[in-house]
DNA sequence: TACTATAATAAACAACATGTCGTTTATTAT
DNA sequence: ATAATAAACGACATGTTGTTTATTATAGTA
């Protein structure tokens, strides 16, 4: 009785299922890919494709949700910190250090994220990525954004600024080329974050 | 003779098209919606329909077209004020004046940017709206992001935060129900901007 | 009002993608 | 060695696409 997770067929085509995934999806965006494609890149039979996933939307997912895992573990045991950090009067080391974590996950899994992000990805799973950026600022237990009652503006706008700006940063980061490291990436998105975009820009004294 | 514009069967044609393409895309989303599923909404024959567009693709983008043009002409009218002003002494006035004037124009076009904006809408409009603003911040002539020497961060990491940051807070207040004014959403999303994040949220004095 | 150009229609077409079969072959675990 | 399982193969019904045909309906005009 083989184990799903330990037969090397079942690894084998898995993976080649994933690799071709992540081409096609730079090549010609992930709604022009057909299973078809898929299969005969990965050089399998369509069947054995069927075998796996339901559909190319079912084989995204799955994907998208072991990356979804990895990013929110790696938030999930930072994040505190961050907001304890800000609360305090020196509010510029933790964010950093998450942000560092972040991006060398990114960096690290580059493939996936630049097709996934891409201006020809998938549009769910932004949203999704999304989605968990703003719980983890909005929602969450011991949350500064919603206790604070100095709030300018309501914490749900804030909340997708930031969510929305972030991610913008990474796309323009993975899209142009991953030029930079990913402690520098970390220091310019704490940088316009804690200042202010316009205090960055050198606009705003 | 007729003339194409003026025709009353292709105006309503075109209209009973569009009318369909913005229900059926808030419904299942751009993606799954089929030819065939806007020729049965919109109650015309198949042909009809390809007769006027090449695809659902061409149909998209001329009606994004549209939006994008009403939305470029209103930047660029007011940008350069907006610049001028943050380059002075007193940054308030002309960025809420020109936020607003955009989201009376959301407002108005309500039904179909919460479909090509929501989270089933089209990720090439997205894509191509942050390009738009991204463009308006950076590659502007008389633009003051990249004359700036005290710069803090790259330019197109500061384009690419702010771009996606209002479209981001754009795309909240759409689907959560516009509960806000087209006034009052100015004054957040200038007073985030201007402000900074962590300062508009209290967390920084 | 009656004419005529043309828009809209119904129907059919080939090409292709989808999802599902049953069968055969190859590989794995015990 | 053998039982279990995955992969490959070919075939099938179904649905969508984009195009084309002949026919009907209608808007603008003389």
């Amino acid at each position: 009785m083989q184990n799903n997770n330990t037969d090397l067929r079942i690894i084998r085509t898995k993976e080649s299922i994933r690799v071709a995934l992540v081409e096609l999806i730079e090549e010609k965006g992930f709604e022009a890919i057909t299973v078809k494609d898929i299969t005969t890149r990965a050089k399998i039979n369509r069947g054995t494709f069927y075998a796996h996933y339901q559909d190319k939307y079912d084989l995204m997912t799955k994907s998208e949700e072991e990356i979804m895992l990895e990013i929110s573990k790696i938030a999930k045991q930072n994040y505190p910190a961050v907001i304890a950090t800000l609360e305090s009067d020196s509010p510029s080391l933790k964010p950093f250090q998450l942000a560092v974590l972040v991006f060398e996950y990114l960096n690290e899994n580059n493939g996936f994220m630049k097709a996934a992000l891409g201006p020809k990805g998938d549009l769910s799973f932004q949203t999704r990525l999304k989605d968990l950026m703003w719980k983890t600022l909005f929602e969450n237990e011991s949350n500064a954004l919603i206790k604070e009652d100095s709030l300018l503006v309501p914490a749900q706008y804030l909340a997708s600024y930031l969510a929305s700006a972030h991610i913008g940063v990474i796309q323009q980061w993975l899209n142009s080329g991953r030029k930079e490291t990913p402690q520098e990436m970390a220091r310019i998105l704490s940088t316009i974050t804690l200042n202010g975009p316009f205090f960055a820009a050198g606009l705003k004294k």
